[in-house]
DNA sequence: GTCTATATTGAGATAGAC
DNA sequence: GTCTATCTCAATATAGAC
């Protein structure tokens, strides 16, 4: 009832959670979470309004569950022992690599994830555990700072803010089935952080 | 009547456009737009419902004034002669330092102006004005690639929407009272997408 | 596991008095 | 320029049959 097992996602009918999950989530990310009404999900799935009841008990659930992979993969990241050991600038390429790859692999709930606005308890919990990552990565930058390879013009929690944004905002344009994999991604946002978008030559 | 005169917000009554889009913008950017009901609106405003109607047509107007400003004050960025005369480079650098400024100096109105789906076709226009703009971001960095001032290994598609990217983020944390100035940001952001986050020395 | 109702609430918007 | 009262519609959710 809640671990898929084998087929799912037919034609039409025949919905696990999971598989109906990745249809609501879409439904979600195009149109917004508020602006999409149950009839809108009913009509995606190509089920009645109460058919989705079966599967979820109420529309927040959706959005609770889909939170918690999204959350689950970042953590993973963030929690890593090559996250949490070795030298410090290892470690800040490690997770910001991991990010990029997670965002890649795990669009559609990340991207529901950075959208919240903390309107009911779920959103406010997920929004702290998303910002228990970015303290992670200000902790990371801080290190960096305290032993000299961070520019001493730039305060950590201002390069962890760029940083992240950077990351973050890929959600709203990469394609996976575009010309772009995440592993050239995640090196062209490492190279820009590390040495920036001039020709080095022309320094 | 659409223009505001003189004095405007008082303590309850009296709004004209303006004073109250102020309020009006705030709420949608705390629980979204879709989320923000006129019962809400008209408690934050201390009038009633109907009230607000005296003022705007509809609750989609409010979003559609509100999207103008933000994009009217990109647009005069991109539009400037820094932006459109000189070396390719200076010229990247005055767009992006202007981004950064006019968002923070404008930031309820362009934080809207970020979150859009697209659900009408009011949020529709708006969306096409703000790909214009990405537009000739790409455009100055195809200009920098072919003159060799940005590196080669970087696409310029992929080096506007990290730069946009990094910038749009800032709408999420940055605080007109807080001790970051909006000139300081600009310096940040554009000695990141220079030259990195690196202590040059230890390159 | 899905359906056809239907209950219930709250949304955006209007009418007309003050 | 604001109010009270009301209209209309669409939203989430439930009941109970198949």
């Amino acid at each position: 009832m809640t671990t898929a097992t084998e087929p799912a996602r037919r034609g039409r009918p025949g919905y696990d959670r999971d598989s109906m999950l990745e249809v609501v989530v879409a439904a979600f990310n195009e149109r917004g979470y508020d602006a999409t009404s149950l009839g809108v999900l009913a009509e995606r799935l190509g089920l009645s309004k109460s058919a989705i009841y079966h599967h979820f008990a109420s529309k927040e659930q959706m959005l609770e569950v889909a939170l918690g992979k999204a959350l689950d993969a970042l953590e993973a990241v963030f929690d890593s022992p090559e996250a949490t050991t070795g030298p410090v600038v290892s470690r800040i390429r490690h997770v910001i690599r991991g990010a990029v790859l997670v965002l890649c692999e795990n669009k559609p709930y990340v991207t529901l994830l950075l959208r919240l606005r903390g309107n009911t308890p779920i959103e406010l919990e997920a929004m702290r555990r998303r910002r228990e990552i970015d303290r992670k990565l200000r902790a990371l930058f801080e290190l960096s700072r305290d032993e000299g390879t961070l520019r001493p013009d730039m305060e950590p929690r201002v390069a962890e803010r760029l940083t992240f944004g950077m990351v973050n905002s890929i959600v709203e344009w990469y394609r996976p089935d575009g010309p772009i994999t995440p592993e050239q991604l995640a090196d062209s946002v490492l190279e820009l952080v590390r040495t920036g978008l001039r020709e080095p030559s022309s320094l």
